[in-house]
DNA sequence: TTGAAAGCGCTAACAT
DNA sequence: ATGTTAGCGCTTTCAA
């Protein structure tokens, strides 16, 4: 690839054919200015004449010079790099997650290094190691798990950070999440409304500080109408096999619950799956109510009901938290709790009329 | 959150309360030997007495040094961070192999700058350009559109690139991708041997040039069995909305086709979607087969059939051949096409017995 | 208003 | 085997 003819007048490159950068020497002594005028042209900082800026500029152009952020950063000591880490890219309220706060990093001039903990705690560690190596500006955060292990590292290096959907209240970080335990608490009461009693409730592991919440929600809200006998919640934690597995054997006993409300997506496919397993109609047989939103939930017939998170919002306030930290705001850590709605779809409707036995 | 007594002994901060990093210097200080040492420890250069080795090691232990990477960038002039930019994030397979690109990465040392470019050719530009200026070892590109606007930018610095997914013929960089042609062209013999003629191919837009390679496919296989005639290929472009209203059109003409090829997994979903609407029981009335296997495609009930893309494989050699860069090799642009496997499920079945009209 | 010069923290010659 | 030293490309006093 280094010598095809296609090499631009703007590339410089060694008798090696090495790609050689352009520096701001270069632009200097090309402009015929000393390298600081340069560097204040390019910071706009001090005043400098605008003939001279205008003749820089016009070199900087011919010569395709751009800063390097690796030479601005040592100097400056203070990087344009946020550190993101997640504990998996493959979720898609994650996915979403991170493509708003890109993008919202990247129009304010930063630059996302991004980092999957693939949900093992030792790896998201090591992924925060990585990164307060390269001196990061801050670090958003979703940890695996409560116990956080890179806590004490962020500390000790004293690193801007934002926590954000997976919170944990014993924390002095500033946090960004969501409501779990309002959102089920409405779902749950909305459920009851329609006229659902026997309310089944799927979900993954109750070490996991949003599920926990999720499940508070669901049993305060049976607990309130009085229904809590005919309520269960199944928490087999794992994956979407285990959690499909306790869900089968569940079904297989009777009564069958009129509505199912799975409390995380992988739990809506798991009961989605054992439900047409069993050629159980929604919502004539069981109602479902999922927890997220996916775009594949609406297009299915009949589309599912589900809580939906308010992703961009939460990119917001996120990254405004990591700005606002950034530009030297040393308050005390803030807690940022936001609501999620509820998209009531036609997979959620009265529970069948019983027939006496 | 400065000054609430949960600063670590390790850490070291100045008298404005500001964290301080422990340079090189101060470990070669507390151990007392030169920094070289300590950098040569730090690198396993060249040889250092064990008993050094040892002192300087608990010395950074103790006072918890970790290299700047920032400086040791500019002094190698050669970094450990590849860019990362992709159409999107929320696309499941592009989610998938940003996962499996950035554990291969990190395994290795390095990390990922990633970008999204948001299906926009500008956006794109602006990643590419930001990433630059951090002199990244590499760059790992999955280019929105073929006219690849950022083509001779990154060709002027001379970066290392690997481009994944969206590769174009035209192109003498390294690239990765799957053989499009070849899976339709599969897929669709498959669906004509279990008696289907009336074949309904459903893309998006024929200016990507890995939609059109599956159209090819797709309509090859139909004239090489002699059913051009009966089959179709609607290629509405756009979004999930504008494909569904295509598709609806579509089908309230008669024939009905006996089987839909959706080409894509947004064509997939709004196949499902129109599908639904109308009432169409698969197989029964109409098979369905998709492109790119989701999660989600497995517990409906039925489960839909997807030609699947080898995404681990696909992030394999794309690293691998970034990492061939990295450590110099200089050999021509290479192009890897790797084949895709045929999820064949129960969406997919012989068609419905003709009824004469 | 402009320029000379001192480093940021680290690595790699080159001395010792 | 260990230490001294000159930068990497840039920013930022401080002088001129």
């Amino acid at each position: 690839m280094n010598d095809q003819g296609w090499q631009s007048a703007v590339s410089m490159r060694d008798a090696k054919g090495n790609s050689q950068r352009v520096t701001i020497r270069h632009v200097a002594s090309a402009a015929g200015v000393s390298i600081a005028t340069v560097s204040n042209v390019l910071n706009g900082r001090t005043s400098v004449a605008p003939e001279l800026v205008a003749r820089v500029r016009t070199v900087m152009g011919e010569l395709g010079y751009q800063r390097d952020q690796v030479a601005s950063t040592l100097r400056r000591r203070q990087t344009s790099v946020v550190g993101l880490v997640l504990p998996t890219l493959m979720s898609p309220f994650l996915a979403a997650l991170a493509t708003r706060l890109e993008g919202l990093a990247h129009a304010q001039g930063f630059q996302l290094l991004v980092g999957s903990a693939n949900e093992d705690a030792e790896q998201e560690l090591s992924r925060v190691q990585a990164m307060l190596a390269w001196r990061v500006a801050g670090m958003i955060l979703a940890p695996v798990d409560k116990r956080f292990v890179s806590q004490s590292l962020i500390r000790d290096q004293g690193v801007k950070t934002v926590i954000v959907d997976r919170t944990s209240d014993h924390s002095d970080f500033d946090s960004v999440g969501v409501n779990n335990l309002e959102a089920t608490l409405v779902a749950t009461r909305r459920l009851i409304e329609v006229g659902h009693r026997r309310i089944l409730a799927v979900g993954t592991s109750r070490s996991i500080p949003n599920m926990l919440e999720r499940i508070t929600g669901f049993e305060t809200a049976a607990a309130a109408a009085g229904i809590s006998s005919s309520c269960e919640t199944l928490c087999p934690g794992g994956d979407l096999f285990s959690i499909g597995k306790a869900l089968h054997r569940r079904l297989q006993q009777r009564p069958l619950p009129t509505a199912v409300f799975a409390l995380s997506d992988v739990s809506t496919l798991a009961a989605l799956q054992e439900l047409g397993d069993r050629g159980l109609r929604m919502p004539e047989d069981v109602s479902l109510l999922g927890f997220d939103d996916h775009e594949w939930m609406q297009v299915l017939r009949p589309p599912i009901s589900a809580v939906r998170q308010p992703t961009d919002e939460l990119a917001r306030h996120t990254w405004n938290r990591m700005m606002q930290r950034i530009q030297g705001d040393v308050s005390g850590a803030s807690r940022i709790q936001l609501a999620c709605s509820l998209e009531w779809r036609a997979s959620t409707a009265a529970p069948p009329v019983e027939v006496p036995a």
